[in-house]
DNA sequence: ACCTGAACACCGTTCAAGT
DNA sequence: ACCTGAACACCGTTCAAGT
């Protein structure tokens, strides 16, 4: 999306495949693997296939015979991609909390692999094919060993897929990809500000050494580089606390 | 991002501002609002410069005059309007656990009238200046008043704000925009075969009646057509329990 | 079966020029 | 101060053609 201003120099090419693949080589997990890096470089909107093409040395409507439905249909595939270690074993299964808080931290570990992925799997109705059904039927196992049935079950399942995604996704949020310390510097200045007025803000303005730059809206940086670990450990502390509470 | 299969004639323009401004007449605030319907009407992905620009009778670069940031900052604005009645009053905070709680249904409520700005909120890290500081002073507050305090204060407030914006964006996540029928019969179909898998996937077996088009993976739909009200109700009631007990 | 190659309808952004 | 207008470097997708 940013486009334009940023002439992308063939020097600065992917080497994801070192050579170009010979006719009939190209395979479908060598395309879905470059997409991968291609996102891990580029991010959600500079990712392009176009580029995931070019790392492999190949025309762009090559991709389309090994993974057909376009740009949306290949990204599909990367999320089950990163999705693929995410769901913890079953034998964890002898007590349903730690399996959950099992899921909810290695769901974590795999978007901090892959920081960009986040977004892919926390805002798209699309990519949500690429959660494998193993996940599903191991989060309704363990919601039913809580004592959830029926549509408590439903609405519990429902709450801990939104619960597993919810704060990576936003830890995650990507930044600007364009003029990212000056936006930076920006954003920390206005956050000085906002921050030492007391009349209006005197909450904000009483915690702010504790807030500034490690808090939602109050930051500067994504969770790559800034992770929020303690405010994620309350979250699923919090969350799992009210799940065994509410029955 | 939908391009070049479907030509967008004229005809189906928005009819935003009825008549072209003439010079000097062209606001800011027209432009945020043009900015807002264009994203209701075309999506977060399908959103474009060029097409507000239209939308309003003016050229694309015109828009740059008043809102400076090009897309991403247009973007931003529009975040701002929506989150702009979110924030409860603050005489609701004599109980602090009411008070979020009418932030949480607020919140759905905002992002219900405008679907397409859920992705914009909960996944993007620039349009998080987009969100009111008297909400974040709301939070801080509240739990103040619930008893937290410092480091914990800090995570507390994280734990709101993505509990908050979590399980609303994977709620009214996008679905695709091209195809969208011929998606959803090809995801329906899908869903009913996994669904009867019961040697793979027997807590899903046994419970597929209560999930197959109302649960996360497992539907076909978003939350416009197919909101997920109570699941969102234990979500909310359950984080708040959990909030209140671990202190 | 697998890929090239050209064409098409879009983008966002930049810069010069008009009023 | 406010906007037009042309140009540039990108996109995703489609279709015909090659091997």
């Amino acid at each position: 999306m940013t486009r334009g201003y940023l002439q992308v120099h063939w020097s600065a090419m992917a080497k994801t495949a070192s050579r170009k693949p010979q006719r009939g080589e190209l395979t479908r997990e060598m395309v879905v693997s470059a997409a991968l890096a291609c996102l891990d470089r580029s991010g959600l909107e500079g990712f392009s296939l176009r580029e995931v093409a070019r790392s492999i040395g190949v025309f762009p409507t090559a991709l389309r015979w090994h993974v057909p439905g376009g740009r949306n249909g290949l990204l599909a595939e990367v999320a089950s991609l990163v999705m693929a270690e995410v769901t913890p074993d079953r034998d964890a299964a002898a007590d349903w909390r730690a399996w959950l808080e099992a899921l909810f931290f290695r769901y974590r570990a795999a978007m901090q692999r892959h920081p960009n992925a986040a977004s892919l799997l926390g805002a798209q109705l699309v990519s949500n094919g690429g959660v494998p059904m193993a996940l599903v039927d191991g989060v309704l196992t363990a919601l039913e060993a809580a004592g959830y049935r029926e549509g408590a079950l439903r609405d519990g399942y429902n709450a801990v897929i939104a619960a597993m995604v919810g704060f990576v996704t936003l830890e995650l949020a990507p930044e600007p990809a364009e003029d990212q310390a000056g936006w930076a510097d920006a954003l920390r200045s206005r956050v000085a500000n906002t921050v030492s007025d007391e009349t209006r803000y005197p909450a904000l303005a009483r915690n702010a050494r504790w807030l500034s730059g490690s808090a939602f809206v109050l930051r500067w940086e994504n969770g790559r580089s800034a992770p929020l670990e303690s405010g994620f450990r309350l979250y699923v502390a919090a969350f799992l606390a009210g799940l065994a509470a509410k029955l």
